[in-house]
DNA sequence: CATCTTTTGACGGGTACTCGACAAAAGTCA
DNA sequence: TGACTTTTGTCGAGTACCCGTCAAAAGATG
C-alpha cells in the first residue's frame, strides 16, 4: 500500500472523505494513512473539504482531491488550425485559444505557435510557469505514442518522425505526451461524458472519417498506431464513389464532409465545402438534411460492424458533420439499432459529442492528467518531497 | 521489487540465467536476488539448468522457469463435443481426452464428465491430484469471465446464470476460470503461435463464424461480454440469405459450414453438413473447393474491415473450415489484401492455425497458466511459504 | 461552563526488508 | 599442485515502514 494507493482511491471514490474512512477502505492503520495524507497535501495534490458532521465529538476533517494543484496544457493540432488550452487536474478549462494554422507548415512554425500560446494561457489563468505540470498534444495523422513521433503522416509534410517531445521541452521542461487527434478526442468525451465507461468508441466525422477505441480502459492503437481507421471500410450499399485511397465505395467517399458536398454539388445544389453543408443544415436546407441523414445511415452500416465486433458501452459521435444537430446521429441510430444484434445494442448508447470543438484540447489535456495523476508520479513525486 | 518481478524477469527473457544477471537487471543486490530465487525455487517455480561457462572462476549456475512444477487441466466444451488435456506449465500438453458430449446435456451431466476425466488425465500424466494448480474451462456461448457465469446462451439450455466455478471446486479446490471457447481459442494462438503479439484477432469459422479479440495485450471481452461477434455482420455483396438471427445477407448466413452446404445442395451436389463438406474439399471436390474459398472471400470482406478497425499484428484462422487446406484462408488473404489500408496489412500476418482442434484446450490451460503464474499469485504463494 | 466524545498529530516500538561483508565452495590457470 | 578468480549462502547491521498509544484539540451535550 503506497502513497498513491490513497490517492488513488479518494479519486475514484470522487467525494470528500474522512481520514477514518480511508484506513477503512484501505486497511491501514489511521496513524499510516495521516501520514499519507499529509504528503499528499504537502504535495497539494489534496485539500481539506470543510468539516464532516460530529457524532457526538470533534467532527473529522473532509479530505478531497484538489484539482487546483497543477494545471496542464492541452493542445489540438488540426489540418488547418490549432487550439490550445491551460486546464486544471480536473480537466476544466482554465483559458483558451485557437487560430488559424496549417499544420503543414512544418514543425517548427507550429510548435513555435504552441510555445508563444503557453505562457499567455498560463497568465489568462493566473499560474506561474511552474505550476505546468505535463503536456498533451493531439496531432492530425499517425503517431507513434511511445516515441512521440507522427509516422508516415499523409497531410503533415516535415513532421515524419520529427521529435515532437524533444522540441517543446527546450520551452517547457515538463512531461509531454503525443497522439493521434481522434485518440484525444476519444480520451477527452470519456472523460467529461463517460468517466467510468470502459469501452468506448468516438467517431469523427468532418473532412474525413476516423474512430478512437477505448477499450477494456485503454486507449487501443494498433499493432502500427493506425487502429480506427474506419474510413476506408465499404459500406454496404452498392457505390461506385471512388475514394483518394484508390478503392470505391470507401464510408469516407460517401459520407465524409466534402463527398456530401460534391453530391449535393451534382444536384444542383451550390454547396462549397463542410463548413457550408452544415450551415445549410442547421438553417433547414432540406436537401442537405436529407443527405446528411442519408450520411449518418451509410456511417451507421459501418458502425453497426463495430458494435457488434467491439461491443462498446457508449458511442460518441463528434467531428463538423455530428454539430448539424440529431440529423446525423438519428441517421446513425436509425441503421445500428436495425442492424447489431440485440444483446450488443441493449444497454448501448449513441450520443453526439457535448464538447464539440473543445474535444480535442479537452482530450489532450486529459492525457496530460492521466500521466501526472498516474500511480508512478504520484510515488516519486513522494519520495522526491521526503528526500 | 518483489519476488514476482524476478520470476516475471525469468519468464520475459525465456532464457537461463544467473543470479548476477538477474540482480542486474532487477537492480537488487546480488543477496536479496538470491533470497528471491530460493524462494521461487522452494515453490518449484524455477529450477537450475546446469553450469554456466566459467570465466575464470567457479562457473554461475544457470537458473529457469520449471514448467514441471505444476499442472493445470484445460477443458473446451463445444456444442456437440468435449475436450479436456493436463498440461504443464509451459502450455504442453500430457495427456488429453475427448468425448461426443451435447452441451445441452445441462451443467450437472456435462461437468460431472469434466470431474470424472481429471483424475484420468492426471493419471496418465503421472501427476497427483494436488499438483493440480488451476482449471480453465472455455464454454460455446456469451460468458460473464468474472463471475464464471454463462449468460443468456443460445445453444446451453440449463446452463443460464449458473455457477461453474462453484460446482468444479467442490471436486477440485482449486481457481477455475470460464471464457467462451472463441476467447479461449485466441489465447491458446497467442500463446503457442506468437506470445509476444500485443494485437491478435482468431476466427472460428465452423457451424458459426466468430472472433477472439487480443488488444492491448489483453483480451476484449466488451461490455456485455458479446465483442467478437462478427457472424451477424452483413457482408459488402448482395445478398438475401436469411440468418438466424432475422437479418439478411449476414456473413454467418452465407459463409459458415451449414450456409456452404446447403448453396451446394442447392446446386446439386449431395453435401449433409459441415464435416461432410470439409472431407469433400479435401478430396479435391472442385463445386466444394470453389464454395469453400467464395466463402473466404466473403470472411475477408469482413476480415478487411475488422483489420482497418483495430490493426493486429496477426490474423489466426481456425475452425473446421480453415481445415481444408489452404483454400479457405487464401480466398480471406485475396479480399484482405485488396480492400484494408496498406499501412494496416503491411506487416499483417494472416495465417491458420497450427493447433487445429486442440486450440481450444491450449487456450483453456493458458488462460489458467496465466492465473497460475500472474503476479498476485506468486506473490500470495511465497507468502504462504514462509509463514 | 464542565464533562464527554471523537479526531488529530506526535512519538516510540516492532517488524520486515534490503544491503554489504565474509568465508566456504568450485573451477581456472600457471 | 598451489595461487587466483568467481560464485554462493550466511549473517549482522542499517533502514524504511507500519502499527498502537497518548495527550492535545475541537466540538457536542447537559
Amino acid at each position: 500500500m503506497k502513497t498513491s494507493d490513497v490517492f488513488a482511491l479518494l479519486q475514484r471514490e470522487n467525494r470528500p472523505m474522512t481520514r477514518a474512512q480511508l484506513a477503512a477502505s484501505t486497511g491501514l492503520a489511521r496513524s499510516t494513512v495521516a501520514a499519507r495524507v499529509d504528503v499528499l497535501m504537502r504535495l497539494g495534490l489534496v485539500t481539506p473539504y470543510g468539516d464532516g458532521h460530529s457524532t457526538g465529538g470533534r467532527p473529522p476533517s473532509l479530505l478531497a482531491v484538489n484539482p487546483a494543484a497543477r494545471v496542464v496544457l492541452g493542445v489540438d493540432l488540426g489540418a488547418t488550425h490549432a487550439r490550445a488550452a491551460v486546464a486544471d487536474l480536473s480537466g476544466q478549462l482554465l483559458a483558451e485559444e485557437r487560430a488559424d494554422l496549417d499544420i503543414a507548415e512544418g514543425p517548427d512554425i507550429v510548435l513555435a505557435w504552441v510555445e508563444a500560446v503557453a505562457p499567455r494561457l498560463l497568465d489568462q489563468a493566473h499560474r506561474p510557469v511552474h505550476d505546468l505540470a505535463a503536456i498533451g498534444i493531439g496531432l492530425p495523422g499517425p503517431v507513434e505514442h511511445s516515441t512521440g513521433r507522427a509516422i508516415n503522416p499523409p497531410i503533415m509534410p516535415g513532421w515524419d518522425r520529427y521529435d515532437v517531445p524533444a522540441h517543446v521541452q527546450r520551452a517547457f521542461p515538463v512531461p509531454v505526451l503525443i497522439d493521434n487527434d481522434v485518440n484525444i478526442m476519444a480520451l477527452g468525451e470519456q472523460h467529461t461524458q463517460f468517466p467510468t465507461a470502459r469501452d468506448l468508441v468516438f467517431i469523427k466525422a468532418s473532412t474525413g472519417i476516423g474512430a478512437g477505441i477505448i477499450a477494456g480502459g485503454e486507449l487501443q492503437r494498433g499493432a502500427q498506431g493506425t487502429a480506427g481507421d474506419v474510413g476506408h471500410i465499404r459500406i454496404g450499399r452498392p457505390s461506385d464513389a471512388v475514394c483518394r485511397c484508390g478503392n470505391v465505395g470507401c464510408l469516407e467517399a460517401v459520407a465524409a464532409g466534402p463527398a456530401i458536398a460534391r453530391a449535393l454539388q451534382a444536384a444542383g445544389s451550390p454547396v462549397r465545402d463542410t463548413a457550408d453543408l452544415v450551415r445549410r443544415v442547421r438553417a433547414g436546407d432540406v436537401d442537405a438534411v436529407q443527405a446528411v441523414r442519408q450520411a449518418g445511415r451509410d456511417l451507421g452500416d459501418v458502425l453497426a460492424m463495430v458494435v457488434n465486433f467491439i461491443n462498446p458501452s457508449v458511442v460518441v459521435v463528434g467531428g463538423a458533420l455530428a454539430s448539424t444537430g440529431e440529423h446525423f446521429v438519428a441517421g446513425i441510430r436509425e441503421v445500428v439499432y436495425q442492424r447489431s444484434l440485440p444483446l450488443a445494442t441493449e444497454h448501448l448508447r449513441i450520443v453526439t459529442s457535448v464538447t464539440g470543438e473543445r474535444s480535442g484540447v479537452l482530450g489532450a489535456a486529459a492525457m496530460a492528467i492521466g500521466h501526472v495523476l498516474s500511480p508512478e508520479a504520484i510515488e516519486q513525486a513522494s519520495l522526491a518531497l521526503t528526500s
